[in-house]
DNA sequence: ATAATGCATTATGAATGCAATTTGGCACCA
DNA sequence: TGGTGCCAAATTGCATTCATAATGCATTAT
């Protein structure tokens, strides 16, 4: 057996590149990520009935992937599906904040746990990159790019935890909660606890310890979640 | 005006019973609901193609429905979807199970925590009964019954919790891995280890100590994975 | 004038039809 | 013997169609 034939029996290429599976997507699959957008961006505001035909002009598709799509992101709970009566995208209550903070803030925490066992100095160091760009953003009062940098974060240390389905579920949650544009109005004080408390996540972090940053991430949520109350309830 | 009439006002009939809604299911729902039931069960064993045509005839419905009962099963992570390759019943491997049981373990401790806050003396007690009758199925050696009751156990907890997000996502992780009905060949000794954490958890509770029920139940569903891997690896 | 009723319109749920892709088998060839 | 190409059958993805329920509007009765 030649030694290119070796070769192949174990990597069909050599360019890596080459190999790649052809990504093709399903009508319903590609529908279902637009409409997640449209929805979590806030283009279809909450409360707002979904119609079909209008969508699948919009789309250029015919209703049945649309459907498929709309079951999906019901099963999400970014859409409620009311029999015979159509589609609404669902509105995130208070109520529901209050409940989906603390498991949000369990899942972070359990990421923090996992990524400092696994975390290399190389990502740690792109972290504190993050974090410094972010404090930067914070001390110019730009809220937008702090609130990107604040996300990158959290995201890059959900995937050092290297837990696909802790990532998906966090993700899940993310996108019903991120409709509520709250971090608008954060007070002063508020914004300067939510930096400090960072600077901790990163200080246990690069400490590799996995039992404060668990801690630290949780209060960092519950913290969260009182700003975010706060905001709404426009007391602060 | 009449008696009656003024009643009606009120409420249109005497008999409560014809005056609930009807309720009226779609078919993909009942549907997913089935499928998400034969999947859990073992019936569609894992790894098997999901023909379609074969299920339409078995449920009797046309292939719309169905298929959008696979695409939310298939969001639920229990099938796969291939591009015009059809489904596939998704196997559980040994990988995803060590991935699933800290996410497993991290909301059962936030339920534990969250339950101790609000669960009634009475549902304390509810627990300790199904606690009790655990723990004698455990000393007649009966595996069935007692993994019944200690599911019945998690779960009690888990509603008491009043999360319904919590719940919701708790129960889908479980029906993703309860068709590893691994727990068959648990050693005498892990078992006599997993009825002694009960014990802890019984007793955590009934205190309301919620910072120490966390940790039990996030050392409880570790220990349980070890377990499984045991199982699985036969090396116990 | 207001409220209730019946009808027409519209939207939704599910079934069917059709084109495209995959699968399996068979012949053919190296 | 093993690999390649081709064709038929089956399967899948999506569009279309049909049936049923909801909605809006005009009409009617009070």
């Amino acid at each position: 057996m030649s030694e290119s034939l070796a070769s192949l029996d174990q990597e069909p290429f050599r360019n890596g590149d080459a190999a790649t599976p052809i990504r093709r997507r399903s009508l319903h699959d590609e529908l279902t990520d637009r409409l997640r957008h449209l929805i979590i961006e806030g283009e279809l505001s909450p409360g707002a009935k979904v119609p079909e035909k209008q969508l699948c002009e919009y789309f250029g598709v015919s209703r049945t992937p649309l459907r498929e799509a709309l079951k999906v992101l019901a099963s999400e709970g970014l859409v409620q599906l009311r029999p015979n009566r159509g589609a609404v995208v669902s509105q995130i209550t208070l109520a529901d904040l209050e409940e989906t903070f603390p498991v949000m803030g369990a899942l972070e925490a359990l990421s923090g746990e996992l990524a400092c066992a696994r975390i290399s100095d190389r990502e740690i160091a792109a972290i504190r990159e993050a974090h410094e760009a972010m404090v930067a953003h914070y001390e110019r009062g730009e809220l937008a790019p702090y609130f990107r940098r604040n996300q990158e974060i959290h995201e890059r240390i959900l995937k050092a935890a290297g837990n696909p389905t802790l990532t998906s579920l966090h993700r899940g949650l993310t996108g019903r909660v991120r409709r509520a544009r709250y971090m608008a109005n954060m007070s002063a004080e508020r914004w300067a606890r939510a930096v400090a408390e960072h600077e901790e996540i990163i200080a246990a972090l690069e400490a590799r310890d996995g039992p404060r940053l668990c801690r630290i991430l949780k209060d960092h949520l519950a913290n969260k979640f009182e700003t975010v109350q706060a905001a709404l309830l426009g007391s602060d």
